[in-house]
DNA sequence: AATTTGCGTAACTCACAGGTTACATATATA
DNA sequence: TATATATGTAACCTGTGAGTTACGCAAATT
């Protein structure tokens, strides 16, 4: 098997791959759909469906021959935990500045 | 001059970049100071922090030698912007679920 | 003025992600 | 059953991001 298992980060460093889940926030695709939107060939878009399958951004739906590619929620999540840290970090830096603001006490040394 | 202009996807991708984001966020550090926590050579350290500039998640600001590294907001806002996107697709989802399961009117055909 | 310190840049190496083509396999269709 | 369709996998090639070392330069320090 091949080691494709990139971590949630890799996974959207990665244009194409953007795209697809782009695509996909429109419509469910199958893998052939899929690729019709890119200038690759369909190995190539295979490959990249399995990277964001593996990292959970989406679930895959086999219905005879065909797979349809699903969007799912796990992948963002783990982006979005990320971001709500420095969130919290620009909340409480805006804190800091509101305290510092009230302290009218005049404090000019330095 | 270098090539080294990653957009803030792919800055993120680097997980040294994003440790270098975090010790950010509890202190802001010269580019040396940075270097202590990391496995790498300066030289390596600095090249990251010139890619964190670039994209916009620090400025720096250049005391006599000394290059102080503060966490920056913008390359952090271009992310959220992303994820906000699909935040609104998942919300969207449950909309529809919602009106879904309030359509009590026993509509079974497919 | 000489030395040390903090940092950037150039040139190089290397691993590996992302692409390809060729082939294999399972499910529809004729 | 033979053929077409939808897809996965193996083997390979290639560009480039991420690291290195060597060097240069400006600002402190002595």
């Amino acid at each position: 098997m091949e080691q494709h298992r990139l971590d949630v980060f890799q996974v959207i460093a990665d244009p194409s791959r953007r795209q697809m889940l782009h695509l996909l926030s429109k419509d469910s695709l199958t893998i052939n759909s899929l690729a019709e939107n890119f200038d690759m060939s369909r190995p190539a878009v295979s490959k990249h469906v399995k990277v964001l399958h593996n990292a959970g951004f989406i679930s895959i739906q086999d219905i005879g021959r065909e797979r349809h590619c699903i969007l799912k929620q796990d992948g963002f999540k783990q982006l979005q935990e990320w971001l709500t840290y420095y969130n919290a970090f620009w909340g409480s830096k805006l804190k800091k500045l509101e305290a510092l603001l009230n302290e009218r006490s005049g404090n000019s040394i330095k």
